[in-house]
DNA sequence: AACATATCTGAGCAATCGGGCAAACTATTT
DNA sequence: AAATAGTTTGCCCGATTGCTCAGATATGTT
């Protein structure tokens, strides 16, 4: 009986070791989401994950490494959101799926797309170094995109700024939260209705291609 | 020989003191724009106002205080932008205006909006009791908003959303420049080109609304 | 049981934080 | 010239910052 999926304690400890970096991870985030980089304190963050400070200094090596880790998990959850399995040739498909997948991240993840804000509007000190791969996807959708209007598939929009604007709206339900919280009159901690949110972001951008269907 | 303006000693002395506080406001929101509240030092904040530590001190009372004086600012600047002038039953006209305003505004004065976002990011701590003027606003441009849906004069659109999303795009051109800045592979400090982005962002909502005229 | 390794704690480091204060300095009014 | 008001400086405070380390404790292996 002491079999089962036969673990050693030496793998349950590594298990272990790797759940508490995850903890630490996701407190890192939430931390350096509320104050950016230079606001946060590693005191903070240790509590959060429920340490005591020099605990989470025997985890990591530095707040820097930590908040460069945090950025590397945030870039992550960017390309899987990105719906790769979806026919690049029906943008209506593509622009509902896209909308729906970022806006139920979002959602869900707030403090993800709020890092990600903070330090962008730090100035980018530490993406800097990282908008590469970015990029490179981004030109990718952007030549989708002006084959959709070569084709006539869609009106005519400027591919790079049509999905900067995608980016906008969408992110800007978990960044500005508080405000639209204030604005909807929502109780704390409750977010917006989904259903609602998602069929009104992908009408503008549908509309903006003049993929009206207004299908259910 | 000593009249001309007629200034007293006096009041070149309180001329020079409010000037000073106007600068030293100018330096605190590019910090707190950059760092956020807890991430900006007053240290800092005077060097940038090129001020030692206890000589800003003196001018003003407390971190706090500054903090509060330059949230007040962005709402009396936010209430500058609203084109209370333009006709509201001429919903394209609206629509253009407050879009080009906007843009220019925030292309011009991108700390103003990054500070705004910072402060909501965080929760808006010190904006919460501040949201009553703003909410008042929202809802009364709301209300014709949805006057513009029942007569017929655009499409339906949630009055609401429509205004959480033309607010989430343009703020996105100040707060995330750094990006936008990387993916147009701008030189540092350069903005985008004013006429294409007031364009298709006037575009986007347009046609949201039904309204493409396509006017030049 | 003995040993090794991993983890945790209390104390403390130098540097920086927001802010105060008296003395020195400057400018203006009498 | 003397008095007054406004401004700047150097020096300091207690608290917090990121981080270290020696020793205590727990955990695992033999």
């Amino acid at each position: 009986m002491d079999d089962e999926p036969k673990l050693t304690n030496r793998e349950k400890a590594a298990h272990r070791r790797h759940e508490l970096r995850r903890t630490i991870r996701q407190a890192a985030i939430e931390e350096f989401a509320l104050h950016g980089f230079t606001g946060s304190s590693t005191l903070a963050i240790a509590q959060r994950a429920g340490l005591s400070k020099p605990q989470l200094h025997y985890y990591i090596s530095s707040k820097e490494e930590l908040y460069e880790e945090a950025l590397e998990y945030i870039l992550g959850e960017w390309r899987r959101i990105y719906p790769s399995t979806i026919d690049p040739d029906r943008p209506g498909a593509f622009i509902r799926e896209y909308v729906r997948r970022k806006i139920e991240y979002v959602l869900d993840n707030p403090s993800v797309s709020r890092l990600f804000a903070s330090e962008v509007i730090a100035g980018a000190p530490f993406m800097s170094r990282r908008w590469g791969p970015f990029l490179a996807n981004i030109r990718k959708e952007s030549r989708v995109i002006r084959s959709w209007v070569d084709r006539g598939l869609i009106r005519p929009v400027d591919p790079l700024l049509f999905q900067v604007h995608l980016w906008a709206v969408t992110q800007n339900y978990a960044d500005f939260s508080a405000q639209i919280g204030a604005l909807m009159q929502l109780r704390p901690g409750e977010t917006p209705d989904r259903g609602h949110v998602v069929d009104e972001v992908t009408t503008l951008f549908l509309r903006a291609c003049g993929l009206d269907e207004k299908a259910a």
